[in-house]
RNA sequence: GGUGCGGUAGUUCAGUUGGUUAGAAUAUCGGCCUGUCACGCCGGGGGUCGCGGGUUCGAGCCCCGUCCGCACCGCCA
């Protein structure tokens, strides 16, 4: 027998008894006369003790020991004289008769601590090693938590987790597809899926009613800290649903899942809110809605002053920060560069400083009175003590750059409290996105999405103004999920393949199996799909899902522990009958 | 594809206006130490300053190029 216990289970209780632990030796201590060892496992840490009076033998083997050794320990479980109540196993230390050296260990390149000295990429090359650290470990057992919590729920309301196939086939819109060479089919190829969509609207029509499935989908998009190639997804479809069946089904395991996981009781339901008010409000279809600071539309009071940047501008906006009048110059500085910066790229900041005793102070107080600065007050809700800030432009952009300027804000006023959580659904997307370069119309969501029964008449005289039956879990500006009611009907699905610049042959080509699929009762159906890594990390608190993956890849798609991307040998080419084209 | 920041000891970092032998902490090695738990004390070893080129009497520091990492924009139906 190996063991008898772990390292994380014994305490005073079990004084006297004869155990084994096995483990890794985290730290060891030689005092000289004595010399102390924490062992490790994945259940905590026990101290092992070796006394120079009572086992000198062994009590210089202990003092060999290096970091990470595994080894096994034998011996009686002690109270200790002097306890340390910070751990679990604080009261109480192992007095070791007989020890064994299971392996040995180089010496580890970054210390196994639970702030770590390691660097990120040192940390990615020894992922095994990193994973031993309680941080990331602990990481990795609430996703496996997450994940469990999520079958027993949908199970509990009759759910069926169903695989479906990794190798698909590759369709035109959307990411960036993976592709897998077909070695019996010479010039042909599998893609990985974005998303199992279709599959599951297959199992839809095949009447499984409810379907879910925690599963891996591949994107060949650039990468960020919430986004990897590879990801996983709680992908889940309905059949015989409304979208507020769907709504309330999945408000229902958000709430079980903030229940079970953090203790945390939504007793109302979560707002709803539609897009353009997310998008006129916020500036953004997901908003953080953990503090308030609306945008306010302005253009239509701030124009016909001579100044030049407000009159020609499509539109102008602004925001109210509570109690910031006091900013000074540095301060108002920074602000400016924040918004001038390429990313946010406007051209200027107006700011109005509404001092405690009531006077009004603008960076535009040549061309507007006190009497145009109190209106503009009045507009943004600010009372004396704010700070208006003000941007002007195309009317999109200039939203965008708003809705940076209220996030930096909130930021700046400690406003995005790490422990509140704020739901909500954002619904009603527009069905169709215009690209001025391909001069055409794309789905906003996917081509599977309806148009809201009241909107289908607009499809064909006014695309752009067709609202989706469609929406998305928000959770502090994080996009937790999203989905929609499907289309199940033929002839709207062929309109909405037209709309989108597909022929009928291009249409069949592609999705022939689909359509094929709902000329043989196809029931009313619809779901939505998490971004599991996403929600994982968000209960563990934090933005970058990386340290919520076992073996993440790098910024650049890499996985720096396998050394992959890599070639491969002629021989493989030969037989996938593929050629590199090597540039240059 | 683009913007910003970074690359110096095993590791995390500092390094002044371009100027003598490139430092600290930690890790590691050796010695001492019987109640430590960030043990303590003494001592030692450890550097292609990412790579290539340039300016200069002289470059870790300035310039150009390049590679790598992180964050972001584009992209992500």
């Amino acid at each position: 027998m190996y063991r008898t216990n772990t390292c994380g289970e014994l305490n005073i209780i079990s004084e006297g008894k004869d155990v084994i632990l096995c483990g890794w030796v985290q730290k060891s201590r030689d005092l000289g006369g004595m010399t102390f060892v924490d062992l490790r496992d994945r259940y905590g840490i026990t101290q092992l003790v070796f006394n120079m009076e009572t086992n000198k033998e062994l009590c210089e083997k202990a003092r060999k020991l290096g970091r990470e050794f595994v080894v096994q320990a034998i011996g009686k479980v002690r109270e200790r004289s002097n306890k340390n109540l910070r751990i679990p196993t604080g009261e109480i230390e192992i007095e070791v008769n007989e020890m064994n050296i299971l392996n040995r260990s180089e010496i580890p390149p970054f210390t196994i601590e639970e702030e770590t000295d390691g660097g990120e990429e040192l940390r990615m090359k020894y992922r095994y090693l990193d994973l031993r650290r309680n941080s990331v470990k602990n990481n990795i057992m609430l996703r496996h938590k997450v994940s469990q919590e999520v079958r027993k729920y949908m199970d509990s309301i009759c759910f069926v987790e169903v695989e479906t196939p990794v190798l698909i086939k590759s369709t035109p819109e959307g990411a960036r597809d993976f592709v897998v060479p077909s070695r019996m089919q010479p010039g042909t190829f599998y893609a990985l899926p974005q998303s199992p969509q279709t599959l599951k609207q297959l199992l839809m029509v095949a009447g499984f009613d409810r379907y879910f499935q925690i599963v891996k989908c591949f994107r060949d998009e650039d990468l960020r800290a919430d986004r990897q190639p590879e990801f996983s997804q709680i992908d889940c479809e309905m059949s015989f649903v409304e979208r507020d069946d769907i709504l309330d089904t999945f408000e229902g395991l958000a709430k079980y899942l903030f229940r079970q996981i953090r203790g945390i009781e939504f007793n109302e339901p979560f707002q709803k809110l539609p897009y353009h008010e997310a998008m006129e409000y916020y500036g953004n279809d997901k908003p953080d809605l953990r503090f308030g600071m609306r945008i306010t539309d302005l253009t239509g009071i701030v124009k016909g002053n001579g100044f030049a940047v407000f009159d020609n501008s499509e539109y102008v906006g602004g925001i109210c920060a509570e109690g910031c009048s006091e900013y000074s110059r540095k301060q108002t500085d920074e602000l400016t560069e924040f918004i001038k910066r390429p990313q946010i790229g406007v051209k200027g900041l107006v700011f109005i400083k509404y001092g405690s005793d009531g006077t009004l102070k603008s960076s535009v107080d040549k061309f507007y009175s006190g009497k145009e600065l109190e209106k503009w007050a009045v507009s943004m809700n600010a009372k004396p003590g704010d700070l208006m800030l003000m941007l002007a432009g195309d009317r999109k952009k200039t939203l965008t750059a708003l809705s940076e300027l209220r996030l930096e804000m909130g930021n700046r006023l400690n406003l995005r409290k790490k422990d509140l959580y704020v739901p909500l659904w954002v619904v009603d997307f527009p069905l169709f996105e215009w690209d001025e370069e391909t001069k055409r119309f794309y789905a906003k969501h996917h081509p599977f999405t309806s148009p809201k029964p009241e909107d289908i008449h607009l499809m064909e005289k006014d695309p752009g103004k067709v609202r989706a039956n469609a929406y998305d879990l928000v959770i502090n500006g994080v996009e937790i999920g999203g989905g929609s009611i499907r289309i199940h009907d033929a002839t709207v699905q062929k309109l909405m393949f037209k709309l989108l610049g597909f022929t009928d042959e291009e249409a069949n080509e592609q999705f022939g199996f689909l359509l094929n699929a709902f000329k043989y009762g196809a029931p009313p159906h619809g779901g939505i799909a998490f971004g599991f890594d996403r929600w994982v990390a968000m209960f563990g608190g934090q933005d970058s899902i990386r340290d919520f993956i076992a073996f993440p890849k790098n910024n650049s798609g890499r996985d720096v522990m396998l050394d992959t991307p890599a070639e491969i040998s002629n021989q493989q080419l030969d037989e996938l009958h593929l050629i590199i084209k090597r540039e240059k």
